[in-house]
DNA sequence: GGGCCTTTGTCCTCTGCGTGGAGAAAGTTG
DNA sequence: CAACTTTCTCCACGCAGAGGACAAAGGCCC
């Protein structure tokens, strides 16, 4: 079929696109109501609208009390494409227009094996889900990374984790290979998108979103726009010193906050505590049957949940060192709301409340008087719906 | 005379404003390479500024080839008043439209007399000013408090060093006495938008600037904007935690920044070392003729110069503890320039350097990589350039 | 000094956006 | 069925802004 070639003509479409993104359905009247222009300037737009096929005219609206309102909707058949690729997995997801999600794989990955090979298999996935009749193309692209991205165009930078992505034209080289527009971001940033558009940080301006993974980062969020700094690298808190000449890390220094806790940190100490024995419910599960030699936050948070005191102990001591770092941002940012998200989220109430005491306890009371710090809602989905809003709003913003 | 009574009715009228404030006097053929609009348009917008009185024509602009075109500018006898009140002392300046400062006076004085004692004393001020024939009256004036401020309102909140002010309507109640609109903010925020406007920082989009004063605070500039924050108290850094269980603070908690370096940290510190005898140079000052009881950062910097080793240490120390600090906050806001000023910079580079080892040690190439790290080039006066620059961006804005 | 070019300022026309009103169409309520 | 609401369509008018034509003013070269 022929995919969306239109783009909005101008604010006005952009803006009725976005409502109608974030509002679904909706009728003439009511977005009459929102958008603050003259009913003939309004019938207008949709009408070039409805004219490029981005809209559609969707039966009638219920009546507010007079005559009943024609609906009209996004294209159905719009297809989004999210990817959120972490470390050690990639997500890849199909949305519909509204940023709904349609279908959704999961795959283990090794970044580290380079942008090549980690693309071929997204693809591979991105056309599984075609083939189950999800989607018959593409009309657009979000890609996240986990790393520091040079944004306008979509080329890591750096990134410590991932050597051999290092100016690779993310960008350019999917847009090519999926013939859509692609806008490559951080995968934390991305996590901030969506826990906003469809998570727990609906209708807030200023927030932190903090992603505890392989390694540790924060999307920032300012007046509803992701803020990404000079070069990119903005919200790289995974190595903030949390411990003077406490452990080394891989970026060089001494007791960064991602040597003492993320999931990696976490991993290699719950095996340190299995093979030393002063952890059983840990050294039964590294005996267990099927174990592939790596513990995981999860195994820590069964454990925990068994109720074993090293494991207990690893967790709060990591919320602690985390609630430090958090404490010095919320004192800094001021933000109205944060959002712990991430793999090590499996650690729970025992992780938050650790994390909560400390910012409680060390930010001041007009910083945290009114601040709610909550786990993420979506879980792996908050990256593969960001990535689907990152890219719409792209595509439904003025040519 | 009469007082600035009119406001621009456009956005374009408003940029033009602008314009013209920084850039100082422009010919009409100039401004319309910076406005993208027809020269008609240009032309009729303004003509209504001149009829309004805000601009007057300034003569003929040299040729640049052709035809001279007359000049334009921001009508002289316009007047902004800027206030910046810190814990000891208050600035107050005048300025023209175009930001000068025409007039500067400071007095010491204490903020915990409360707002009344203290606004009795600018509003004196102020008047002085007005007597030595630097203005006739004022069109708006910029108000700096040093606590947080619930902006939109202009009443401060909770601030820690002036309690009295707590709600305390200060817009309200000085745009009665003045006469005139006020707008009022953190001290701090102030400074970054004197440094951003006539400063080093001009031209940076994201940057941070940090003040050293009695207490410590940082204004977060994004995008070109002031962010102030959920409740106004964004930058705040003064008690983020630096030594586990160190100093008790004032706040409450131990080992806040503030406890260990500030104006009333080294004042408490440099009369440690002279009492105990452990350095020479500061006990001599103490001992000396005139002495009214407190050491001060600049006597710790007199000794520094001395040579006296205990202030230097002094100085060092606390350098080496704010850097920390703010290598945290570069790894997290991954800002273009990093301002350092205050009462404090009298220290001077042995400061800057502490500060600097510290920042490029701890945080990533990719944010350190291009990052400077510099003194304000404003000194007292960035606080009452950024008090006219703030009334005059809400002046100068569509009604 | 004179001719020619460039730049600037003014005037005028034309386009097209957007408003607001009138009136028809479609529903609800009593 | 009548009266009132809400929605939709059509139309005329106002107006902002673009852009061209032309005049004014100065520079440059001979």
């Amino acid at each position: 079929m022929r995919r969306m070639t239109a783009r909005p003509a101008n604010a006005h479409q952009a803006r009725l696109l976005r409502l109608l993104r974030d509002g679904g359905p909706n009728s003439r009247a009511q977005l009459g109501d929102q958008v603050d222009l003259s009913r003939s300037k309004l019938a207008v737009e949709v009408d070039r609208l409805l004219e490029t096929g981005l809209v559609v005219a969707d039966g009638l609206a219920a009546s507010r009390g007079g005559r009943r309102s024609h609906n009209i909707r996004l294209a159905p058949e719009l297809r989004f494409l999210g990817v959120d690729i972490g470390a050690t997995s990639v997500d890849v997801a199909v949305t519909n227009a509204e940023l709904e999600v349609l279908g959704h794989v999961n795959q283990p990955m090794d970044v580290r094996e380079g942008p090549v090979a980690v693309f071929e298999q997204v693809l591979a996935m991105a056309a599984k889900l075609k083939a189950s009749g999800l989607a018959e193309g593409f009309d657009g692209a979000g890609i996240g990374v986990p790393g520091p991205v040079r944004f306008p165009e979509g080329v890591p930078v750096a990134p410590p984790i991932m050597p051999g992505w290092d100016g690779f034209p993310v960008r350019e080289a999917l847009s090519q290979d999926l013939g859509c527009p692609v806008m490559v971001d951080n995968d934390v940033n991305l996590m901030a998108m969506g826990e906003q558009h469809a998570g727990v940080a609906r209708s807030v301006h200023d927030f932190l979103c903090i992603k505890i993974g392989t390694g540790i980062g924060c999307g920032i969020v300012v007046g509803g726009e992701v803020y990404r700094g000079t070069t990119g690298s903005a919200g790289d808190i995974g190595h903030i010193q949390v411990e003077p000449d406490g452990r080394p890390c891989a970026c060089g220094n001494r007791g960064c906050l991602e040597a003492h806790f993320s999931g990696a940190a976490l991993a290699r100490d719950a095996e340190e505590a299995a093979h030393s024995g002063r952890s059983p419910e840990l050294a039964a599960l590294v005996e267990a049957e099927g174990f592939e030699g790596r513990l995981s936050a999860a195994d820590v948070a069964a454990a925990a949940a068994a109720g074993d005191a090293v494991a207990l102990e690893l967790i709060r001591e990591g919320g602690n060192r985390t609630g430090q770092v958090i404490a010095g941002l919320v004192s800094f940012f001021n933000p109205g709301l944060v959002v712990i998200g991430g793999g090590v989220t499996g650690l729970g109430h025992t992780l938050l409340a650790a994390i909560r005491t400390q910012v409680y306890r060390q930010s001041l009371p007009l910083a945290t008087g009114n601040l709610p710090i909550v786990l993420g809602e979506l879980g792996p989905t908050a990256g593969v719906i960001g990535a689907a809003r990152l890219i719409s709003d792209h595509l439904f913003s003025p040519a």
